[in-house]
DNA sequence: AAGCTAGGTGTACGTTGTACACGGTTCTAG
DNA sequence: CTAGAACCGTGTACAACGTACACCTAGCTT
């Protein structure tokens, strides 16, 4: 990627584009083709947004998309960034209840629009709407008297274990969708898969499959953010902490 | 995916191949083609792990690796269990060290490996490896008085933090070894970015910028992971739960 | 010795993102 | 009021991908 291009996709998230006056009207415009992208990609899955399909389903050709987007990858840019302009804001309140809802806005995020995560995020240019979201998570743990880079670490901690739940169910959601086959049937067809699960092989897999642990599973989100918040509350609160945290408030004149 | 290429994928996971002895030498081998395809996923990243590539590293067609993996599918089963093989089983032990170790070990496999968490999971035939060491991270849990279900919840909440963690590392990998360009270098580069990161927009990071925050960065797998299993442990050590466990550990004779 | 089996090769097809050239439309400068 | 610049939508074309298929040949089995 080069510097030009980089500028390009910054000022397209980040700059509201002029809308030309010149040339002839556009039968088209950015946001209907983002909205167009969003739409197949909710519907039917990364591999579904390509430019033609996109193109198709707004009536147009191909090419026509590059007129009102510099290229595909930009075109996932503003995607993503829509999606999280559509989680509501973290209002103010205690920690956990904050941490908590911006949980819970991203994991509904993640569950409306499952292909987010399974693209590639990393040196994809953050837009405005995402930093903001991640902007009023920090200030959820403003007031704890936490160093600025624990506030830090503490909002990426929950938000890495919500990317690690929603890995698993997006990738659920795009296998049900490709086979038309609910998970559990898919499973319940794996016969070759289970005469491999024997006892001796995998002990405590069996020990749990015949104990019935499999018939009441728990739910992954729930369980494991009140865990996660369990963990962040011993830290947040843990005298050492609290001591420090008056020196730290004072220095730093939050 | 039909059924017959799901019992082909289990057969050629967890069976050992008969070796033929009709017909000419081979010169080719199925482990020689996953180690190949392995080198080349590990220097150059998913997008390089294309058939013609990982055949022309072996110096052969394309199409020979047909007569030893089925498909590209079933080989990229094959290395995901491979990787897994690479890890050290987790000992016996308290259940803390345990988890622990099992969380290091699978970010350590990530690390070698940051191509295995671009590649979707769901309806992948798990392999004997992969089944192997989630077995041996339950026998962690397995004296603590959990009902089934709560081990295999404790596990997987561990599972899905790393998972998490890995994810970002793994987008930061393929970026630096696409561009060439190293983490810290790019967002230096960002200029037409910061100038939109004001303080009205975005207060709590231009705050947590001004004070110095992202210039110590705290080491995220270590800490989430302390804060997981500082969860876990309210869970696990709860008074509550410890009297339960009592009439779980009689119920199901463990 | 005959024949089946399996390994390696070469060609070919449908899909992908997008570069490039083209023609038509509409605002703006003179 | 008119020339021309700017911009919209289209069509063609190309390289890279997975892999189906037909083919030749080597070598064990009968």
């Amino acid at each position: 990627m080069k510097q030009s291009d980089r500028d390009r996709a910054v000022r397209l998230l980040w700059e509201p584009q002029p809308e030309s006056s010149r040339g002839p009207k556009a039968a088209l415009s950015q946001s209907r083709v983002v909205e167009a992208a969003l739409k197949v990609a909710d519907a039917e899955g990364v591999e579904a947004i390509t430019m033609r399909r996109v193109a198709e389903t707004l009536g147009f050709t191909t090419m026509s998309l590059y007129r009102h987007v510099p290229g595909k990858s930009e075109l996932l840019d503003l995607m993503v960034d829509a999606a999280w302009g559509e989680t509501a804001p973290t209002p103010a309140g205690p920690w956990r209840d904050g941490l908590e809802h911006y949980a819970g806005e991203v994991w509904r995020m993640y569950r409306a629009h499952p292909w987010m995560l399974q693209l590639t995020t990393s040196r994809r240019t953050p837009g405005p709407r995402a930093m903001a979201a991640f902007d009023r998570a920090l200030a959820v743990v403003a007031e704890l008297g936490l160093k600025p880079e624990e506030m830090v670490a503490v909002v990426t901690a929950v938000g890495h274990f919500v990317d690690g739940v929603g890995r698993t169910m997006a990738d659920r959601v795009k296998a049900e969708r490709e086979t038309g086959v609910s998970e559990e049937a898919w499973w319940d067809g794996q016969d070759a898969l289970w005469e491999h699960f024997t006892p001796e092989r995998l002990p405590m897999m069996t020990h749990i499959w015949n104990t019935g642990g499999y018939e009441r599973p728990i739910g992954e989100f729930e369980f494991g953010l009140a865990r996660v918040l369990d963990g962040l509350a011993v830290f947040i609160e843990s005298e050492e902490r609290q001591r420090e945290a008056q020196v730290v408030r004072r220095e730093t004149c939050l």
